[in-house]
Parts: structure tokens; sequence; C-alpha cells
DNA sequence: GAGCTTTATCGTGAAATTTCGATTTGATTT
DNA sequence: AAATCAAATCGAAATTTCACGATAAAGCTC
């Protein structure tokens, strides 16, 4: 199992972009939307307690059919809350850090 | 105008609900789903700028009839991100402090 | 290449969301 | 009591979301 797909213990690069005003907004209400789902938060949870990235595990954790879980991944890796990249036949899926520190400065904000 | 509706600076009560597991992450897309909609970001910061209630002058900010803009309210109220209270003709709205700060310890620990 | 495993996508139906105008409700004011 | 003002609710239409089974795609292993 690889385990490259995953971001290690990188020092965490600044992100500039203000917490306030129209853009701002905007793009909380798009993480906050992607998260507004039990089946979504579970996943990110999964992946939050597994500090690597976790391969072809993820359906076995929810009462959910293969192409719907497929489906919140898609919807989270769009949000770009989680990366996947492929490794051999199966993918890997991680948490992307920079979003989750931006969602905090956001949510921090209000 | 009144302000009985807004809570002050009081101290902020201890919340001892734990930050993961079922009902936590429940709770956690339940409040992500309330956030997850751009008028009601909108809404949310438009009372945060504000640190007192604000009574009827939410409809003016945004390009929304009164009835969509009521809805989105309705929903911020059921999330408790949002608090309302009559007053006279007019009512009160304010942020819920103590929702804030949950939803804050539980996106803190993804 | 054949077969296997894993993930993504397609098609579909049910349910929920979003938005609006119209109406109702509640409280004040004249 | 009538008029007025603000907010909530109703009804309806358009859109989106959610979930599933079936199928396709991608990459291994034999």
């Amino acid at each position: 199992m690889k385990e490259s797909c995953c971001p290690k213990n990188e020092p965490p690069e600044s992100d500039l972009r203000p917490v306030e005003g129209p853009d701002a907004d905007q793009e909380l209400a798009a993480l906050a939307k992607a998260l507004g789902h039990p089946a979504r938060v579970q996943i990110v949870r999964f992946l939050s307690r597994r500090s690597t990235c976790v391969c072809g595990e993820i359906v076995d954790q929810l009462p959910l059919s293969q192409s719907t879980v497929s489906q919140h991944l898609k919807v989270l890796k769009e949000a770009e809350i989680v990366q996947g990249s492929i490794d051999g036949p199966r993918v890997c899926y991680c948490l992307n850090p920079r979003t989750l520190r931006r969602l905090r400065a956001l949510i921090s904000s209000l």
C-alpha cells in the first residue's frame, strides 16, 4: 500500500485570502454544503482518524451502496476537501489539509 | 429598538458534549447543511458584523424576496444558529453564540 | 488475453430544496 | 374598529439532491 498520496507533515503554507467578503461567503457556503450530509461527515471523520491515506475501505464503513459512496466522494473531491490518487487497482483518499485550514478560518470568522 | 433579544457578553457556559462520534457527526452535518447556502452565509455574516440584534433590515441586504429570506431565516433558526425574538411589530434576530461555539469545536476536530 | 477487483459513471425514481407571488397572522397606530 | 407594517406561511413550479442497480472503465494477476 503506497502512501504517496498523503501530504506529510509539511509546514502549512500561508493562506492570504480574506475570510470575509462576497468571495469568502461563497466559498464558505460551498464548503459547508459539501459537509452538509451525514455520510460525507462520516467519510471525512474516517479519513481524519487515519492520519495516512485510506485505500479502498471507505465503502465498508458506511451502510450505503458503492455507487452512492462514490458519489459522496465525488462531492468531497469537487469541494477539494478530499484528495484521491490512483494506487494500482485502488484509489487512495486523504484529506486536503489546506482546505480544512481554510474552512476553520472561515468558520472562526463568524 | 429593543435589544433584549441579544445575548450580552455573558461568560460562555461550558459545552461538555463530545466532538466525535455518531451524534457529533449528525450534528455537524445538520449545522453545515444549514450554512450550505450563500444567502444563509450572508445572513449570518450580516448578523455577525452587527454585535447587537438586527430588527427587520435583513431583507434589504439580499437580492431575494421577503418570503425567500424568511424561509432562509427559518432554516437558520431550526438549526439554532440564529435566534429571533418578537419586538413589537418587528422581529429581532441575532446569532446564537452557543451554537457557533459548538460549530467551531466540531469543525476544529476534523 | 481472460478473469478479477475496485472505482466511476449512467439512468432513474423519490424526495428535498429553492424561489416566488399571494395570503395570512400579529402587533401597532390612527 | 380600520388601516398599516413586518414577518410567516401557503401553494406551486423548477431545480437539485440522494440513493440504487446496472454498466463501464482502469488496472492488476494468472
